[in-house]
DNA sequence: AACGCTTCCGTAAACGTTTACGATCTAAGA
DNA sequence: TCTTAGATCGTAAACGTTTACGGAAGCGTT
């Protein structure tokens, strides 16, 4: 249960720093000139030139003993002396050996990457927000790091065609699973990456969601909960903020919304149904929307805790208080829903954990790691809890 | 000048969605069944199995030309004759051909990608926020687009150590570039690349500033001219929320503050330098402890505007109203900024030309594009500009 | 006719690794 | 002593690509 922001002080600390550093102004690119003691005459270029580095080959020549053998002590296989594994583990230590992932990967034809592709689309914001990602990250990193796999986000950049960003990726055999993220209800990276027989995990279902493995949030639950905890505080007119765009979540989030309202007994009104961008400027125009309408609604849910600051702006500035004179019920609890005032009634969820079934599901579909994880049949709904906040109040 | 936050009205939308899904609870996991179209009887286990892919060894074969003449009518040398070079471009696209980056890799001793290294440690939160990282990281991609380089960020994940990850990713040959951030001041990253000759520029300066390349926002300035301005009102008790970790730019954005007093006539207080965790629970404990103090402080400025949040929660709480009974300024402009009751007074940035900038930065020091970018000799400091919000006030 | 130059293309080595196969040696069993 | 099995290791091919080198053909000049 919600306890409330932490009390702790923290005194004042005297940090040491630089004196006597130049007076600076904000007008201009300011300059602080390299020492030369790393420059050449010409600037950094050629500066940075990679030397060669210590082959498996170098070990070889080094212990007198074949490539072959070495390759086969590094890699744990049986058929090699332990004396003379450890030989060779010594040595790999002592002259800095890193085996080199390209020759490797062109041999087996597999890169230890898995790839985490994070949209950074305007609409799906509240899903690139990193207090989102990171943990999630984190999680899935932790399972990976087990079995010597590494981890990228690939980020598509907003002027990049997401397919055409995909195909690179998935061409190019740079990774040798995927996760994705923001599922479009229809979406045709699913279809893609199936056909391709890349092994990958969608954090999101899409409509087809029969088809390919995938783990959603709870957002049809979570929108019957906050629906029916509204419906129980006496109000009728409970509009509800979704994003704009065709992401999957929307949807969802309405299907759960229309059946909050059914099980209250409360007939569905179309026009409570308000889709904006899901950030701060989309729960502005949230407020707006529902300020336009006669009656006012008395309560509104949103799938989104980002667009509860826009939205408390909006009444803020018609002087009408979230929490005492509307009720307002956000979607995920994070640093920000804590600290805002009024605090936001959301649902919790560990984010860690999610990472980690992300991470052991997209194992599963793969051949290399299928006796390590048991193999999963179905898409996932991962549950939340309700947090209740100062935000969301019985009707007047 | 900033304009306030925009009033488009958004109407009601009646989304489409799946009727009849079933009811939910959020009290357990549940699941959807896959359908058994795409299922083999024990799940998705060994589902995907990668096919081999066209090579170049194909395209050879298929056009009756050597793999040489195919390689260099595909990276576009000169020596090949033009008829030539069609028909294997032809060939390619029909027959789906795409470059397998280890063999390309392997033999040029170059991996065509870039690594955009994100620390997620609690302490440098306000810099793994999307929100600012997003738009850097498609100003840097855009860039490096046009150079047929992949970008990729790595994340390093809380529980492994910073040091270990780093001289993976450098000793597999994963990236040809690194652009890192959340600088420390004493960071072992820089010799570490330094001495391996890897090319790489930071976002964010650190102790040994002359020594390698980097870009930093100007938190030196933005500080004296926050701390000048609330000079300027007549406050003369002025706080300032530092991070508590050691990044660089904590120590920059003090000598700063120390600078702007020193402009205003006014004696440093070593009680009034408040160094917390910079996210919104920092921000929250900066306002505790400059409720502790006597007479409390009439302004406060801060390195991060998350902490703005936590300290307009701790104010609210005991009936103190930013921006009427005391001043604020944040650092950066943000849609939370934005639309924060009240608007904060901050500094705003364009984070994609920072990105464009790191990049450019980044390319002239790899010697492969010596000749499309100028030597960087110095250091760039990133300004910013001042802009007005309702958060700061003259002094009572 | 001899020569040089240009254009175009084929040959083959090389990048660093893994792995199938076979060779050698030792020890045990007949 | 001969055979067999196991343990250990070397050999060499293969992954897909780039590129130095040289050859062949065509053309113009002496």
């Amino acid at each position: 249960m919600w306890e409330g922001p932490s009390h702790r002080i923290v005194g004042g600390v005297n940090l040491t720093f630089a004196s006597g550093a130049s007076a600076g102004t904000c007008a201009n690119v300011r300059l602080a000139n390299f020492t030369e003691k790393y420059m050449p005459a010409r600037g950094l270029v050629n500066f940075f030139s990679r030397e060669k580095s210590v082959s498996i080959r170098d070990l070889a020549r080094h212990l007198n003993i074949s490539i072959g053998t070495v390759s086969r002590a590094l890699n744990g296989k049986s058929d090699v002396n332990p004396e003379t594994r450890q030989r060779v583990l010594q040595a790999a230590k002592t002259l800095g050996y890193v085996p080199n992932q390209s020759g490797r990967s062109l041999r087996q034809g597999t890169t230890n990457t898995i790839g985490f592709m994070i949209e950074s689309t305007v609409e799906t914001a509240e899903i690139g927000d990193s207090f989102f990602f990171m943990p999630v990250f984190g999680g899935v990193q932790s399972v990976f790091r087990r079995h010597q796999l590494d981890l990228v986000a690939l980020l598509c950049g907003t002027d990049e065609d997401p397919g055409v960003y995909l195909n690179r990726v998935v061409g190019r055999r740079f990774v040798d699973g995927l996760i994705i993220s923001a599922t479009m209800r229809e979406d045709p990276r699913i279809p893609f990456l199936l056909e391709r027989k890349i092994p990958f995990v969608a954090l999101g279902r899409s409509a087809a969601d029969g088809s390919f493995p995938w783990i959603d949030l709870d957002f049809e639950g979570t929108a019957i909960t906050a629906v029916t905890r509204l419906v129980g505080f006496g109000h009728k007119r409970i509009a509800v903020g979704v994003p704009n765009s065709d992401v999957n979540l929307g949807h969802v989030f309405l299907s759960g919304y229309r059946q909050g309202l059914a099980k209250g007994g409360i007939e569905f009104n179309p026009d409570l149904v308000l889709a904006a961008p899901s950030n701060e400027e989309g729960g502005y125009q949230v407020a707006c929307a529902m300020l336009e309408q006669k009656p006012m609604p008395t309560a509104v849910v949103l799938v989104n805790e980002n667009m509860a600051i826009g939205l408390y702006r909006r009444f803020y500035e018609m002087g009408i208080h979230p929490g005492r004179d509307i009720a307002v019920i956000g979607f995920r609890e994070s640093t920000q829903s804590r600290f805002l005032s009024p605090t936001l009634t959301c649902f919790r969820l560990s984010l860690r954990d999610l990472g980690i079934k992300l991470a052991e599901t997209l194992l599963s579909t793969m051949p290399a790691f299928e006796n390590n994880y048991p193999a999963v049949k179905s898409g996932i709904i991962w549950p939340m809890e309700l947090v209740v906040g100062e935000s969301d109040r019985p009707a007047p």
